[in-house]
DNA sequence: CCCTTTATACTAACATGTTAGTTGACGACT
DNA sequence: AGTCGTCAACTAACATGTTAGTATAAAGGG
């Protein structure tokens, strides 16, 4: 157990490459493998039982996506966040999603209404469960939704790369007591203004919603220094 | 002459997987790869006299990017062009470049402001020359440059990996009469919006400037049916 | 005692051998 | 003649051997 423990490449489908991929992608973003933790290939392909070769595919992968930053004939590290990054991470995401709410406002369908309502519904019961982990979950699936109705397939995924900085370092967010609450009243807020096609609206709701996510990061570049770059 | 025109990895920097990719995707960029070429990895270390790793892993990256499509274990092509793709680019285009100028907008400076009026007299003097490469480029280094005074130094390669199916593309447009002339005006109603710290208006010129890229794209899908997907 | 130099161990990067899956063509069978 | 099954050739994918650059630590000089 000492060994970080990895997803067995087996669970996985695709090329070797791409399940080494995932598998290394999942450690790092739910912080097994925290920021600054040195990668061997030789250790990785031990655990995994697999060549160096998909090793060393996914981890260039990893590192054009900023995951992981290879030193030159040295070594390779899990990034470290640096707080421009981040904030770089969030304006891309605002950018997104207000242009993909945009979209959605002008042209959604009622059963795309429905589906959201829906959606915020079961936010709601989760809450009422406590059931957080089903919420986080919940959150993220309305936000999914959203770039699926803009009915460009690749959005969503440009969406999760450009995110990864946030997604990470949200890991590390406690969660707040009325957070949660406060989150559906926003996606309330969207749905209300998508039901209108209220552009404006949209937009401003989505930019303060996306907006409440950068302050409650803030302080863990003091309370996680270990973490981030100098 | 035959042989495709590779630029050799002698004149480019980085390691040698990196020279390799960005000799090919330069290649694809510039239509020398048109879609629908089939790429042999024999033929391209052959081409540039490196071994296969490095032309693999340079095709896994532009695999990533969507410049080629991997067919396992039998072919790799570079990807043709697909309406949706490009719609898709363009959307997400016309997000970030939005964002940006909104940003832009409410922070520049006055050095910013006299860099922008600089570009902008740069490209009317160009088209007066007729000197229409030099155009394209000036055009490119006035959204370049927004991009830059938004604070995030990452921006501006996000802009070119979502946009790169749309850059494709536009090499195929052509050059229209009265377009370049249009273009400035596009430009100089974007800066006067920036000037006067107007965000609406910044938004609705941005948004109409890239809105125009798509109407001169369309054509394409007859004229060279050969380079779309079925 | 500290700074410089050098040697060694370790890593990513590269080259190349091997495997396995796909495609297209040929031939047999219907 | 058309269709299905088989086979051969080719390719990406994987494994592994080799090279070269980097960092650490020890040794030598100031």
């Amino acid at each position: 157990m000492a060994a970080s423990s990895l997803n067995k490449v087996e669970n996985l489908s695709g090329s070797l490459s791409q399940r080494v991929y995932q598998s290394l992608r999942e450690a790092i973003l739910s912080m097994q493998f925290p920021p600054g933790t040195v990668i061997r290939k030789g250790a990785i392909c031990e655990q995994l039982g697999v060549s160096r070769s998909p090793v060393a595919e996914a981890l260039a992968r990893l590192s054009t996506e900023g995951l992981v930053d290879i030193i030159p004939q040295s070594a390779t590290k899990v990034s470290c966040f640096s707080m421009d990054e981040i904030r770089e991470a969030s304006f891309l995401r605002q950018a997104l999603e207000i242009a993909a709410v945009e979209k959605v406002t002008l042209e959604r369908t009622p059963k795309q209404l429905a589906a959201l309502t829906r959606n915020i519904r079961m936010q709601e019961l989760l809450i009422e469960d406590k059931d957080f982990v089903g919420f986080y979950e919940a959150d993220e699936e309305f936000h999914t939704m959203l770039m699926n109705f803009t009915g460009f397939n690749g959005v969503p995924q440009v969406l999760e790369s450009v995110s990864l900085h946030l997604t990470r370092a949200r890991m590390l967010v406690l969660p707040d007591e009325g957070r949660p609450k406060e989150t559906v009243k926003e996606h309330r807020a969207i749905l209300a203004a998508i039901k209108n096609q209220d552009v404006d609206a949209a937009r401003e709701a989505m930019k303060s919603h996306i907006g409440q996510l950068i302050p409650r990061i803030l302080p863990l570049e003091e309370s996680h220094a270990e973490y981030f770059k100098p």
